[in-house]
DNA sequence: TACAATAGGTTTAAGGTTAAACCTCTCTCA
DNA sequence: TGAGAGAGGTTTAACCTTAAACCTATTGTA
């Protein structure tokens, strides 16, 4: 292994002064010591040892993407494409300006606030769920903070989320505005506290303000796998009422769609459906579903943005970013 | 911050004394002394740091995932599901054995060796097409490395694969075995050295056996996204002897059908459509595709399982898994 | 002539942890 | 009574990098 001595000996002058080229700080460096230095390094495939640098500096490059589920048996973050097409934006964006990123699922606070210590984090994106303990165990922090998703806001943290409650408004008010009335409601959950809350929030707004009555009986809360879905067609067979769907997820709204043709309901003749995401499953699904879009991509690289602006130290205009949604329509909603 | 040292005065030992507790090699230290230091870890919070301990004994509990990309901005392996559901498994299974885990695509091999050596990384997960210059710099690395859908393969590697040519040439197969003749290939690409050509070598095999001349105008090479898959949709209606159609990925196989249904043509009765990997996509299309599954999570098991033999010096009985494949009909294949 | 300033560095210490070598007391046993 | 072994540790040095303080020779200036 090639440390900055070897660089040192090789070049003839001490280990500072490699250290101080290789840092910019060459001001008190001859040029042409700078470019013996510079060829050595590359002649010897001089590569700095992160964790000596991270060791004398307090700082390591390491930018922690912490999701917290409840137990990572069952819930695989990864899983969700949106979840890893943010992870996506973000390496790309933090290799480019040299940071790592170091991916971490936590079921305790226990389990963040060691790994923070560990390996001396500089950053840290959070998504799911965080609130009380957790939010605590981050909250003294003194590194750059980027939440993603989360409705625990204060203004000391920077946070990127979406328009949760008022694209689910949208959803329930276009199946409103087609004429429909009794409209359900499937979800993972409902009261997370998160942005599935929020959703459900809005799909009760827009019933309340067309002074449509709530009726809980119609609340569908199931898992987003195939089985689940099952479960929620055949619960809409018995409520032979209902004529609009809206459904928090667009994979979820899938499977409910072939649940309930395998019961023998048309859509949208017999029920209309919206769902919420716009992944292409939505384009490819029959019929296609309209759906309420928002950018996964541009998402991340906010994130990423936030998180670069705040290590640099410049200032911040603003500390959030709330999304905005969109609704597509396709063919799975029919005007009564 | 908390330092050994710490724990080693409140004590009353010395620092070497608590490093030797914390890691078990106390056959020589009273049970009232360990009792003592595991007492004040706790009540102090003491966490290690991992760069100190790495830069001490050159072993960092740092696992790189090395995807390489051609570009890191076109493709981002993050949204490919298959992907981030082994990320995701092998995150879980690292965590257990106190492994951390760090995402690297890389676009050039000078960047995967900056990488080992900036992080003295024990171990590595390799996914990408991986050849010439970028399998050289890792040959010489003296930690495992665990290859994951790997076509580079040899004895000195672990390799954690799927019988890619024999799930196309089944694929194949089975619409040969329905009465078609006129099979056409569509797939991202078909010379990436990897996967994707296997699977156009196993489509091939089949047709020879068959006796059925290969046709190199019915292979069409497109992307995954839903623009790609019109054109492949476009394609295929100047084609119209062809029957059947063979999909190396069940995403595109959903595009192209979605296509070939906006230009009239009717799966199955038009054309038969067979997909690759059952993901969960392929359920919920309209037919329900027959595709060729396999098992990702347990690939991304499976991948870690290797590694944390390796990392724990357990002799392997085999280098390399080969997952089997499986033929799942659904709908979309129709009997001529 | 005398002093300051500048260029171009060097030396030293520290960061937290651990491996290797070393130490000392007590007990056993011939 | 004296050697040896074992229990229960300690001391030292090293891993690689960097920040802070320090040094020396040359040039410029009043």
């Amino acid at each position: 292994m090639v440390t900055i001595r070897d660089i040192a000996q090789a070049t003839g002058v001490s280990a500072t002064t490699v250290s101080n080229v290789i840092h910019g700080k060459d001001n008190r460096v001859s040029a042409e010591t700078i470019q013996k230095i510079n060829t050595a390094i590359k002649q010897l495939g001089y590569v700095p040892n992160m964790s000596a640098r991270s060791l004398v500096s307090s700082s390591s490059k390491v930018i922690g993407f912490v999701n917290h589920a409840i137990s990572r048996r069952t819930t695989n973050f990864m899983e969700d494409p949106f979840h890893s097409a943010i992870v996506g934006e973000i390496e790309a964006a933090l290799f480019e300006n040299g940071y790592y990123l170091m991916l971490r699922t936590v079921e305790t606070a226990e389990e963040l606030v060691t790994f923070l210590q560990n390996w001396n984090v500089d950053g840290l994106f959070i998504t799911g769920i965080f609130k009380d303990k957790f939010f605590d165990s981050v909250a003294g922090l003194n590194i750059p903070i980027v939440f993603i998703d989360s409705y625990v806001r204060t203004p000391r943290f920077c946070n990127v989320g979406l328009e949760d409650f008022t694209g689910s408004y949208n959803a329930t008010r276009h199946l409103i505005e087609k004429g429909h009335r009794h409209i359900g409601f499937a979800s993972p959950s409902i009261k997370d506290g998160g942005v599935l809350q929020e959703r459900f929030l809005g799909y009760k707004a827009a019933l309340a303000e067309a002074s449509i009555p709530f009726d809980k009986s119609i609340v569908f809360q199931q898992g987003m796998d195939i089985a689940s879905c099952k479960i929620v067609s055949d619960e809409i067979l018995k409520h032979p009422e209902l004529t609009g769907l809206v459904v928090t997820a667009d994979l979820m709204a899938a499977g409910i769609m072939t649940g309930l043709r395998v019961n023998g309901l048309r859509i949208p003749d017999d029920i209309s459906v919206v769902g919420f995401d716009d992944i292409n499953i939505a384009q490819l699904v029959t019929p296609p579903l309209t759906t309420i879009r928002q950018d996964m991509s541009l998402k991340g690289r906010l994130a990423a943005d936030f998180m670069l602006q705040r290590l640099s130290g410049t200032p911040l205009d603003t500390m959030e970013v709330t999304l905005p949604t969109k609704l597509i329509e396709r063919d799975s909603v029919k005007a009564l």
